[in-house]
DNA sequence: GTATGCTTGTTGAATAATAGACACATATGA
DNA sequence: TCATATGTGTCTATTATTCAACAAGCATAC
Protein backbone atom coordinates (compact mmCIF):
# COMPACT_ATOMS: atom_id res chain seq x y z
CA UNK A 1 0.00 0.00 0.00
CA UNK A 2 1.52 3.36 -0.90
CA UNK A 3 1.32 5.21 1.85
CA UNK A 4 2.10 8.09 -0.09
CA UNK A 5 -1.02 8.53 -2.19
CA UNK A 6 -1.22 11.20 -5.19
CA UNK A 7 -3.99 14.35 -4.08
CA UNK A 8 -5.76 13.34 -6.68
CA UNK A 9 -6.37 10.16 -5.29
CA UNK A 10 -7.00 11.06 -1.95
CA UNK A 11 -9.51 13.59 -3.61
CA UNK A 12 -11.21 11.03 -5.73
CA UNK A 13 -11.85 8.67 -2.93
CA UNK A 14 -12.98 10.62 -0.83
CA UNK A 15 -15.69 12.08 -3.28
CA UNK A 16 -16.49 8.43 -3.82
CA UNK A 17 -16.61 7.72 -0.18
CA UNK A 18 -19.07 10.74 0.99
CA UNK A 19 -21.05 10.31 -2.29
CA UNK A 20 -20.98 6.30 -1.03
CA UNK A 21 -22.20 7.67 2.52
CA UNK A 22 -24.81 9.80 1.39
CA UNK A 23 -26.53 7.60 -0.95
CA UNK A 24 -26.75 4.63 2.37
CA UNK A 25 -28.53 7.05 4.13
CA UNK A 26 -31.30 7.16 1.22
CA UNK A 27 -31.23 3.13 0.87
CA UNK A 28 -29.59 -0.10 1.43
CA UNK A 29 -26.75 -1.21 -0.49
CA UNK A 30 -27.80 -3.66 -3.18
CA UNK A 31 -30.09 -1.00 -4.62
CA UNK A 32 -26.68 1.82 -4.80
CA UNK A 33 -25.31 1.36 -8.50
CA UNK A 34 -21.84 2.40 -9.57
CA UNK A 35 -23.69 4.86 -12.01
CA UNK A 36 -25.03 7.07 -8.61
CA UNK A 37 -21.58 6.50 -7.11
CA UNK A 38 -20.27 8.42 -9.98
CA UNK A 39 -22.18 10.33 -10.83
CA UNK A 40 -23.13 12.11 -6.95
CA UNK A 41 -19.33 11.85 -6.48
CA UNK A 42 -19.40 14.20 -9.94
CA UNK A 43 -16.33 11.58 -11.15
CA UNK A 44 -15.88 9.95 -14.58
CA UNK A 45 -17.92 6.22 -14.17
CA UNK A 46 -14.43 4.33 -15.28
CA UNK A 47 -12.56 6.10 -12.71
CA UNK A 48 -14.66 3.94 -10.11
CA UNK A 49 -13.36 1.04 -11.92
CA UNK A 50 -9.92 2.21 -11.42
CA UNK A 51 -10.29 1.67 -7.87
CA UNK A 52 -13.03 -0.95 -6.61
CA UNK A 53 -14.46 -3.79 -8.89
CA UNK A 54 -17.94 -3.06 -7.85
CA UNK A 55 -19.81 -1.28 -5.06
CA UNK A 56 -19.82 -4.49 -2.57
CA UNK A 57 -15.82 -4.41 -3.07
CA UNK A 58 -15.98 -0.52 -2.29
CA UNK A 59 -18.01 -1.12 0.55
CA UNK A 60 -16.00 -4.09 2.11
CA UNK A 61 -12.47 -1.97 1.54
CA UNK A 62 -13.78 0.93 3.61
CA UNK A 63 -14.60 -1.17 6.50
CA UNK A 64 -11.65 -2.70 6.73
CA UNK A 65 -9.99 0.77 6.58
CA UNK A 66 -11.80 2.42 9.16
CA UNK A 67 -11.20 -1.44 10.86
CA UNK A 68 -7.85 -1.09 10.72
CA UNK A 69 -7.16 2.10 11.64
CA UNK A 70 -9.73 1.27 14.72
CA UNK A 71 -7.59 -1.69 15.89
CA UNK A 72 -4.44 0.50 15.07
CA UNK A 73 -5.20 3.08 17.51
CA UNK A 74 -6.60 0.44 20.33
CA UNK A 75 -3.16 -1.65 19.90
CA UNK A 76 -0.89 1.65 20.60
CA UNK A 77 -2.42 2.36 23.88
CA UNK A 78 -1.43 0.35 25.98
CA UNK A 79 -3.93 -0.03 29.01
CA UNK A 80 -1.36 0.52 32.02
CA UNK A 81 -2.97 2.35 34.54
CA UNK A 82 -6.85 3.09 33.54
CA UNK A 83 -6.30 6.38 34.39
CA UNK A 84 -3.56 7.43 32.09
CA UNK A 85 -4.73 5.32 29.39
CA UNK A 86 -8.56 6.34 29.29
CA UNK A 87 -8.71 10.01 27.99
CA UNK A 88 -5.56 9.69 24.92
CA UNK A 89 -7.57 6.63 23.70
CA UNK A 90 -10.72 8.12 23.48
CA UNK A 91 -9.81 11.35 21.69
CA UNK A 92 -7.62 9.54 19.14
CA UNK A 93 -10.69 7.67 18.57
CA UNK A 94 -13.28 10.75 18.49
CA UNK A 95 -10.51 11.91 16.06
CA UNK A 96 -10.72 8.86 13.71
CA UNK A 97 -14.67 9.52 14.38
CA UNK A 98 -14.66 12.86 13.21
CA UNK A 99 -12.37 12.31 10.30
CA UNK A 100 -14.76 9.75 9.15
CA UNK A 101 -17.89 11.12 9.65
CA UNK A 102 -20.31 10.67 6.86
CA UNK A 103 -19.42 7.18 6.78
CA UNK A 104 -18.99 6.27 10.42
CA UNK A 105 -22.95 7.93 10.27
CA UNK A 106 -24.39 5.66 7.79
CA UNK A 107 -22.52 2.81 9.51
CA UNK A 108 -24.50 3.73 12.66
CA UNK A 109 -27.42 4.05 10.64
CA UNK A 110 -30.72 1.77 10.26
CA UNK A 111 -29.13 0.98 6.63
CA UNK A 112 -25.89 0.44 8.76
CA UNK A 113 -23.94 -2.66 9.04
CA UNK A 114 -24.92 -4.29 12.76
CA UNK A 115 -22.46 -7.37 11.76
CA UNK A 116 -19.59 -4.49 11.66
CA UNK A 117 -20.44 -2.12 14.75
CA UNK A 118 -20.22 -6.05 16.59
CA UNK A 119 -16.73 -6.31 15.08
CA UNK A 120 -15.52 -2.82 17.26
CA UNK A 121 -17.34 -3.69 20.30
CA UNK A 122 -15.69 -7.03 20.31
CA UNK A 123 -12.22 -5.30 19.61
CA UNK A 124 -13.06 -2.98 22.91
CA UNK A 125 -14.46 -6.01 25.22
CA UNK A 126 -11.22 -7.90 24.35
CA UNK A 127 -8.71 -5.37 24.14
CA UNK A 128 -9.72 -2.57 26.57
CA UNK A 129 -12.10 -4.23 29.00
CA UNK A 130 -9.68 -6.82 30.22
CA UNK A 131 -7.80 -4.47 32.42
CA UNK A 132 -10.72 -2.74 33.62
CA UNK A 133 -12.21 -5.89 34.40
CA UNK A 134 -9.39 -6.61 36.61
CA UNK A 135 -9.04 -3.54 38.45
CA UNK A 136 -13.00 -3.20 39.26
CA UNK A 137 -12.47 -6.94 40.17
CA UNK A 138 -15.81 -8.12 38.61
CA UNK A 139 -15.46 -12.05 39.04
CA UNK A 140 -19.47 -12.97 37.74
CA UNK A 141 -19.51 -12.93 34.15
CA UNK A 142 -23.45 -11.65 33.74
CA UNK A 143 -22.51 -9.00 35.81
CA UNK A 144 -19.33 -8.03 33.66
CA UNK A 145 -21.06 -8.40 30.50
CA UNK A 146 -24.24 -5.63 31.70
CA UNK A 147 -21.57 -3.53 32.92
CA UNK A 148 -19.72 -3.67 29.84
CA UNK A 149 -22.61 -3.29 27.40
CA UNK A 150 -23.78 -0.72 28.80
CA UNK A 151 -20.68 1.73 28.67
CA UNK A 152 -20.39 0.36 24.81
CA UNK A 153 -23.51 1.02 23.90
CA UNK A 154 -23.59 4.03 25.87
CA UNK A 155 -20.64 5.48 24.33
CA UNK A 156 -21.85 4.22 20.33
CA UNK A 157 -25.13 6.51 21.61
CA UNK A 158 -23.24 9.69 22.46
CA UNK A 159 -21.32 8.91 18.93
CA UNK A 160 -24.22 8.61 16.96
CA UNK A 161 -25.41 12.35 18.74
CA UNK A 162 -22.58 13.80 17.46
CA UNK A 163 -22.75 13.06 14.25
CA UNK A 164 -26.38 13.95 14.06
CA UNK A 165 -26.02 17.43 15.57
CA UNK A 166 -23.30 18.19 13.18
CA UNK A 167 -20.36 17.42 14.91
CA UNK A 168 -19.70 21.16 17.14
CA UNK A 169 -17.77 19.74 19.75
CA UNK A 170 -14.74 19.48 19.22
CA UNK A 171 -12.94 15.38 19.33
CA UNK A 172 -11.50 16.19 22.63
CA UNK A 173 -14.32 17.61 24.41
CA UNK A 174 -16.28 14.57 23.69
CA UNK A 175 -13.72 12.80 24.43
CA UNK A 176 -13.33 14.30 27.81
CA UNK A 177 -17.26 14.01 28.22
CA UNK A 178 -17.20 10.08 27.35
CA UNK A 179 -14.19 9.55 29.65
CA UNK A 180 -16.26 11.36 32.89
CA UNK A 181 -19.77 9.03 31.89
CA UNK A 182 -17.47 5.91 31.88
CA UNK A 183 -15.70 6.90 35.30
CA UNK A 184 -18.85 7.34 36.16
CA UNK A 185 -20.12 4.26 35.23
CA UNK A 186 -17.13 2.40 36.99
CA UNK A 187 -18.06 3.88 40.28
CA UNK A 188 -20.64 1.13 40.65
CA UNK A 189 -17.88 -1.47 41.73
CA UNK A 190 -15.33 1.13 43.08
CA UNK A 191 -13.18 3.80 41.94
CA UNK A 192 -11.09 4.39 38.85
CA UNK A 193 -9.05 7.07 39.77
CA UNK B 1 -14.62 29.94 -25.08
CA UNK B 2 -14.70 26.18 -24.68
CA UNK B 3 -18.31 26.04 -22.63
CA UNK B 4 -17.67 22.69 -22.40
CA UNK B 5 -14.76 22.15 -19.46
CA UNK B 6 -13.45 19.39 -18.07
CA UNK B 7 -14.46 18.02 -15.24
CA UNK B 8 -10.92 18.58 -13.74
CA UNK B 9 -10.62 21.82 -14.83
CA UNK B 10 -14.06 22.91 -13.47
CA UNK B 11 -12.95 21.50 -9.88
CA UNK B 12 -9.96 22.77 -9.72
CA UNK B 13 -10.88 26.10 -10.69
CA UNK B 14 -13.92 25.94 -8.47
CA UNK B 15 -10.80 24.69 -5.57
CA UNK B 16 -8.84 27.89 -6.16
CA UNK B 17 -11.58 30.43 -6.29
CA UNK B 18 -13.04 29.42 -3.07
CA UNK B 19 -9.04 29.20 -1.66
CA UNK B 20 -8.58 32.65 -2.76
CA UNK B 21 -12.43 34.33 -1.86
CA UNK B 22 -11.52 32.98 1.74
CA UNK B 23 -8.24 34.35 1.66
CA UNK B 24 -9.71 37.53 0.85
CA UNK B 25 -11.90 37.58 3.48
CA UNK B 26 -8.82 37.77 6.21
CA UNK B 27 -6.67 39.43 3.83
CA UNK B 28 -6.25 42.40 0.79
CA UNK B 29 -4.91 41.09 -2.58
CA UNK B 30 -1.57 42.11 -2.31
CA UNK B 31 -1.26 40.41 0.68
CA UNK B 32 -2.04 36.93 -0.90
CA UNK B 33 0.57 34.21 -2.22
CA UNK B 34 -0.07 31.94 -4.81
CA UNK B 35 1.41 29.58 -2.92
CA UNK B 36 -0.93 30.14 -0.16
CA UNK B 37 -4.01 29.81 -2.59
CA UNK B 38 -2.60 26.46 -3.99
CA UNK B 39 -2.36 25.16 -0.11
CA UNK B 40 -5.21 26.33 0.77
CA UNK B 41 -7.17 24.77 -2.38
CA UNK B 42 -5.21 21.51 -2.13
CA UNK B 43 -3.97 21.28 -5.19
CA UNK B 44 -0.11 21.93 -6.96
CA UNK B 45 1.81 25.07 -7.41
CA UNK B 46 2.37 24.35 -10.50
CA UNK B 47 -1.38 24.08 -11.20
CA UNK B 48 -2.30 27.57 -10.59
CA UNK B 49 -0.08 28.50 -13.27
CA UNK B 50 -1.78 26.63 -15.93
CA UNK B 51 -4.32 28.46 -15.51
CA UNK B 52 -3.46 32.05 -14.64
CA UNK B 53 -0.36 34.02 -14.35
CA UNK B 54 -0.17 35.71 -11.38
CA UNK B 55 -2.91 36.54 -8.38
CA UNK B 56 -4.14 40.23 -9.76
CA UNK B 57 -4.76 37.99 -12.92
CA UNK B 58 -6.61 35.67 -11.32
CA UNK B 59 -8.62 38.30 -9.50
CA UNK B 60 -9.20 40.01 -12.95
CA UNK B 61 -10.40 37.37 -14.73
CA UNK B 62 -12.54 36.28 -11.89
CA UNK B 63 -14.55 39.67 -11.87
CA UNK B 64 -14.68 39.82 -15.29
CA UNK B 65 -16.31 36.13 -15.74
CA UNK B 66 -19.02 37.01 -12.94
CA UNK B 67 -19.47 40.65 -15.34
CA UNK B 68 -20.05 38.82 -18.35
CA UNK B 69 -22.71 36.57 -16.63
CA UNK B 70 -24.26 39.29 -15.02
CA UNK B 71 -24.75 41.09 -18.24
CA UNK B 72 -25.68 38.17 -20.00
CA UNK B 73 -28.82 37.47 -17.75
CA UNK B 74 -29.59 41.20 -17.98
CA UNK B 75 -29.19 41.37 -21.63
CA UNK B 76 -31.63 38.30 -22.09
CA UNK B 77 -34.05 40.08 -20.62
CA UNK B 78 -36.13 42.07 -22.41
CA UNK B 79 -37.81 44.48 -20.35
CA UNK B 80 -41.35 45.19 -22.35
CA UNK B 81 -43.92 45.68 -19.33
CA UNK B 82 -42.75 46.01 -15.77
CA UNK B 83 -44.58 43.30 -14.07
CA UNK B 84 -43.72 40.16 -15.74
CA UNK B 85 -40.28 41.40 -16.30
CA UNK B 86 -39.16 42.08 -12.67
CA UNK B 87 -39.16 38.71 -11.11
CA UNK B 88 -37.67 36.44 -14.07
CA UNK B 89 -34.26 38.93 -13.81
CA UNK B 90 -34.27 38.79 -10.11
CA UNK B 91 -34.13 35.20 -9.58
CA UNK B 92 -31.72 34.24 -12.26
CA UNK B 93 -29.47 36.93 -10.90
CA UNK B 94 -30.15 35.58 -7.14
CA UNK B 95 -29.21 32.12 -8.61
CA UNK B 96 -25.82 33.50 -10.40
CA UNK B 97 -25.42 35.04 -6.82
CA UNK B 98 -25.92 31.45 -5.27
CA UNK B 99 -23.43 29.65 -7.51
CA UNK B 100 -20.82 32.23 -6.60
CA UNK B 101 -21.79 32.82 -3.41
CA UNK B 102 -18.08 32.62 -1.72
CA UNK B 103 -16.43 34.97 -4.49
CA UNK B 104 -19.83 37.13 -4.27
CA UNK B 105 -19.43 37.40 -0.24
CA UNK B 106 -16.00 38.93 -0.76
CA UNK B 107 -16.64 41.41 -3.41
CA UNK B 108 -19.17 42.93 -1.49
CA UNK B 109 -16.97 42.82 2.13
CA UNK B 110 -14.72 45.16 3.33
CA UNK B 111 -11.78 43.54 0.79
CA UNK B 112 -14.13 43.23 -2.35
CA UNK B 113 -13.80 45.75 -5.16
CA UNK B 114 -15.64 48.83 -4.34
CA UNK B 115 -15.28 49.85 -8.44
CA UNK B 116 -16.73 46.31 -9.44
CA UNK B 117 -19.92 46.98 -7.77
CA UNK B 118 -19.92 50.15 -9.26
CA UNK B 119 -19.73 49.06 -12.32
CA UNK B 120 -23.05 46.58 -11.22
CA UNK B 121 -24.86 49.24 -10.70
CA UNK B 122 -24.00 51.07 -13.71
CA UNK B 123 -25.05 48.57 -15.40
CA UNK B 124 -28.36 48.05 -13.78
CA UNK B 125 -28.62 51.57 -14.16
CA UNK B 126 -28.76 51.67 -17.83
CA UNK B 127 -30.51 48.69 -19.15
CA UNK B 128 -32.80 48.25 -16.27
CA UNK B 129 -34.33 51.20 -14.97
CA UNK B 130 -34.53 53.23 -18.26
CA UNK B 131 -38.33 51.71 -18.74
CA UNK B 132 -39.32 52.33 -15.23
CA UNK B 133 -38.12 55.93 -15.33
CA UNK B 134 -40.24 55.98 -18.62
CA UNK B 135 -43.52 54.02 -16.81
CA UNK B 136 -43.39 56.48 -13.77
CA UNK B 137 -42.35 59.25 -15.83
CA UNK B 138 -39.86 60.24 -13.15
CA UNK B 139 -38.54 63.63 -14.81
CA UNK B 140 -35.95 65.25 -12.38
CA UNK B 141 -32.47 63.99 -12.97
CA UNK B 142 -32.21 63.75 -9.23
CA UNK B 143 -34.95 62.78 -7.84
CA UNK B 144 -34.33 59.48 -10.83
CA UNK B 145 -31.14 59.54 -9.14
CA UNK B 146 -32.10 58.84 -5.05
CA UNK B 147 -34.93 56.42 -6.45
CA UNK B 148 -32.27 54.75 -8.37
CA UNK B 149 -29.74 54.25 -5.77
CA UNK B 150 -31.95 54.17 -3.21
CA UNK B 151 -33.30 50.51 -4.48
CA UNK B 152 -29.91 49.18 -5.68
CA UNK B 153 -28.62 49.58 -2.63
CA UNK B 154 -31.07 48.12 -0.73
CA UNK B 155 -30.81 45.46 -2.82
CA UNK B 156 -27.11 44.75 -2.51
CA UNK B 157 -28.00 45.27 1.38
CA UNK B 158 -30.57 42.18 1.16
CA UNK B 159 -27.81 40.28 -0.89
CA UNK B 160 -25.20 40.84 1.32
CA UNK B 161 -27.18 40.11 4.48
CA UNK B 162 -28.66 36.44 2.51
CA UNK B 163 -24.78 35.59 2.03
CA UNK B 164 -23.87 36.29 5.52
CA UNK B 165 -27.02 33.90 6.97
CA UNK B 166 -26.05 31.16 5.23
CA UNK B 167 -28.54 31.33 2.31
CA UNK B 168 -31.01 30.13 4.19
CA UNK B 169 -33.85 31.01 1.48
CA UNK B 170 -33.53 29.94 -1.92
CA UNK B 171 -33.07 32.39 -4.81
CA UNK B 172 -36.54 32.34 -5.73
CA UNK B 173 -37.80 33.30 -2.60
CA UNK B 174 -35.54 36.14 -2.48
CA UNK B 175 -36.34 37.00 -5.50
CA UNK B 176 -40.03 37.56 -4.83
CA UNK B 177 -38.83 39.43 -1.49
CA UNK B 178 -36.54 42.14 -3.69
CA UNK B 179 -39.85 42.32 -6.07
CA UNK B 180 -42.25 43.18 -3.47
CA UNK B 181 -39.39 45.33 -1.81
CA UNK B 182 -39.21 47.59 -5.03
CA UNK B 183 -42.66 47.30 -6.42
CA UNK B 184 -43.36 48.74 -2.88
CA UNK B 185 -40.64 51.89 -3.27
CA UNK B 186 -41.90 52.31 -7.09
CA UNK B 187 -45.86 53.03 -5.41
CA UNK B 188 -43.80 56.15 -4.29
CA UNK B 189 -44.62 57.35 -7.88
CA UNK B 190 -47.15 55.40 -9.38
CA UNK B 191 -48.52 52.19 -9.46
CA UNK B 192 -46.16 49.12 -11.40
CA UNK B 193 -48.77 46.86 -11.61
C1' DG C 1 -41.00 -12.03 -29.22
C1' DT C 2 -38.81 -7.89 -29.59
C1' DA C 3 -38.30 -3.20 -28.87
C1' DT C 4 -36.73 0.06 -25.60
C1' DG C 5 -34.11 1.83 -21.99
C1' DC C 6 -30.79 1.56 -18.40
C1' DT C 7 -26.65 -0.36 -15.98
C1' DT C 8 -22.39 -2.62 -16.49
C1' DG C 9 -17.50 -3.52 -17.33
C1' DT C 10 -13.81 -2.40 -20.45
C1' DT C 11 -11.25 -0.02 -23.84
C1' DG C 12 -8.01 3.81 -26.26
C1' DA C 13 -6.49 8.19 -26.86
C1' DA C 14 -6.25 12.77 -24.99
C1' DT C 15 -5.23 15.77 -21.36
C1' DA C 16 -5.05 17.89 -16.72
C1' DA C 17 -2.75 17.60 -12.60
C1' DT C 18 1.06 15.76 -10.02
C1' DA C 19 5.74 15.69 -7.56
C1' DG C 20 10.01 17.44 -7.58
C1' DA C 21 13.48 20.16 -9.15
C1' DC C 22 15.63 24.47 -10.74
C1' DA C 23 17.51 29.41 -10.78
C1' DC C 24 16.17 33.72 -9.35
C1' DA C 25 14.44 37.39 -6.40
C1' DT C 26 13.53 39.38 -1.87
C1' DA C 27 13.58 39.89 2.85
C1' DT C 28 15.31 39.11 7.59
C1' DG C 29 18.49 38.76 11.07
C1' DA C 30 23.01 37.25 13.13
C1' DT D 1 28.57 40.58 5.01
C1' DC D 2 26.92 36.18 4.81
C1' DA D 3 23.46 32.89 5.97
C1' DT D 4 18.83 31.38 6.01
C1' DA D 5 14.32 31.31 4.58
C1' DT D 6 10.50 32.07 1.69
C1' DG D 7 8.00 33.17 -2.63
C1' DT D 8 8.24 33.03 -7.69
C1' DG D 9 7.91 31.33 -12.30
C1' DT D 10 9.16 27.50 -15.22
C1' DC D 11 10.28 22.90 -16.56
C1' DT D 12 10.20 17.51 -17.23
C1' DA D 13 8.52 13.11 -16.71
C1' DT D 14 4.89 10.55 -14.74
C1' DT D 15 0.38 9.37 -13.59
C1' DA D 16 -4.67 9.83 -12.63
C1' DT D 17 -8.64 11.16 -14.63
C1' DT D 18 -11.39 12.26 -18.49
C1' DC D 19 -14.52 11.54 -22.48
C1' DA D 20 -16.63 8.75 -25.67
C1' DA D 21 -17.62 4.57 -27.35
C1' DC D 22 -18.53 -0.26 -27.14
C1' DA D 23 -20.79 -4.95 -26.46
C1' DA D 24 -23.21 -7.33 -23.20
C1' DG D 25 -26.77 -8.16 -19.53
C1' DC D 26 -31.22 -7.45 -17.64
C1' DA D 27 -35.60 -5.54 -16.94
C1' DT D 28 -40.12 -3.65 -18.31
C1' DA D 29 -43.73 -3.00 -21.37
C1' DC D 30 -45.95 -3.41 -25.62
Amino acid sequence: MPRNEDRRVKRTKKAMTEAFAKLLLEKPLNNISVREIAETADINRGTFYLHYRDVYDMAEHLQNEIFDKFNEIVDNHEPKNSSDYLFPLLAELFNLLSENAALAKVLISKNGDAVFVDKLKQVIREKCFVNIREELNIKNDDEFDYFYNYIVSGCIGICSAWLNNGMREEPKEMALLAERLIKNSALTYGDLD
